[in-house]
DNA sequence: TTTAAGATTTAATGAAAATTTAATCGGCGT
DNA sequence: ACGCCGATTAAATTTTCATTAAATCTTAAA
């Protein structure tokens, strides 16, 4: 998980970083300019941002941001004016947050907001590179885009990726997809194996999708 | 869209109820009891929950709900007591409001909510190429013309396209349209599909319309 | 209230796709 | 070389869905 802190006061920037610590990896951005470079060198799950900057307006670092990337958010303030909020929320901010506030309050909204929009925080989506598994939607998307395949392939695929890097047996594997009194033998899982990864080495992730002889399949990111 | 607001105060219920009708349907709880429910019987995109209830708590309530369902909750509360505001975020709630608020900035944040779980949300219509749907009128228009549908064919039509790039599963189809004690069975989901199909076939926009063996169906604009 | 048009549901069929079975091939360790 | 296990391919079987026709329910006009 990484999170960018936008916030002109190094002071409180500093603060506010020491506290997400413990959500994930927190760069810092004095500055709306550095706050862009920063979001378009590297990938950011949530940016927390200042309305009060320098030059560039957080407003305006916010409109920029939301032209290309779709991170979660959150707007920090000193006003708690009605109509600089609602002008936020139309822009594209996620939470509006008036100064002074808990940090527990922030903590908790910051995970609020990470359990809607996917990460590790949430058991709803999975995500690895540009490939994502939605448990919800049941469907696995690269770049955006739906990749068709079956429907037992798909459960093995989440199945793995709900477990990553730990060895799922085929009994495990069995036992879960097609049930303790189904009367077909474990060969069906190879089956699946073998048609999952011709998919997935359509998009270079083949590699992800190991084979532990004699046991069973692991998923795993340490390619 | 469907909207559900759980709150024991009838005139503030009714008030919020006529100021949410503009982004879907709002059905109103009265109580907490009500609300599980109406949460049981019906598919609800949002809902926004009072803690001040009567007999059951606002917080069992929230608490219920989310040992099930995944959709926004927007906690309103009398009390700006910060462990509260945590509790309520720990228990699954996705933003928290003190009493009193003003209308704009709650309509605000039920849209920001529902950006983040609701696709592309507009409130009021969804267009591709010369293709409308408008949610108000409840009708689609192509080239500006009224295009003649059933009521169910267009109802799984407005579903689709609001949830536009996501599967929906034919349960959810059915119990968005059909209602938890619908008798009727699935494959009246089939017929309207077939019938929508051929509706939108006139216009090349058949190929939108995915089936998703063994799952369900997806509105996609990536042809 | 009756009637008829239209909307919705039920039922049934064949086609297409998913799943399973079966069989062959190939690598690896003993 | 032999045996074990998994990958791969082809074919058989089962499931799911599209489609059609007919039955039932709704609605609004007469």
């Amino acid at each position: 998980m990484r999170l960018l802190v936008v916030e002109d006061d190094e002071k409180l920037a500093k603060i506010l970083s020491t506290s997400l610590s413990v959500i994930g990896d927190v760069d810092i951005a004095l500055s709306g300019e550095k706050a862009l470079q920063e979001v378009e060198k590297t990938y950011y799950d949530l940016v927390i941002l200042d309305l009060m900057l320098g030059k560039l307006s957080g407003m305006e670092v916010l409109k920029e941001i939301r032209r290309t990337y779709l991170m979660p958010i959150i707007v920090l303030s000193a006003l708690s004016d009605i109509d600089k909020k609602i002008d936020c929320f139309r822009l594209g901010a996620d939470d509006y947050m008036t100064k002074p506030f808990a940090r527990e309050e922030l903590m908790a909204r910051v995970e609020a907001c990470l359990r809607r929009t996917g990460g590790n925080f949430s058991s709803t989506h999975y995500k690895f590179r540009n490939m994502e598994v939605n448990y919800v939607n049941k469907m696995m998307t690269v770049d955006g885009n739906y990749v068709a395949m079956n429907r037992k392939t798909y459960e093995i695929l989440e199945l793995l990726v709900r477990n990553k890097e730990i060895i799922m047996t085929k009994q495990q594997i069995f036992d879960r997809i097609w049930g303790y009194y189904s009367t077909t033998g474990t060969s069906v899982i190879e089956i699946n194996i073998f048609r999952l990864r011709k998919i997935l080495a359509e998009y270079g992730l083949d590699s992800c999708l190991k084979t532990i002889k004699a046991t069973g399949y692991m998923w795993t990111e340490k390619i």
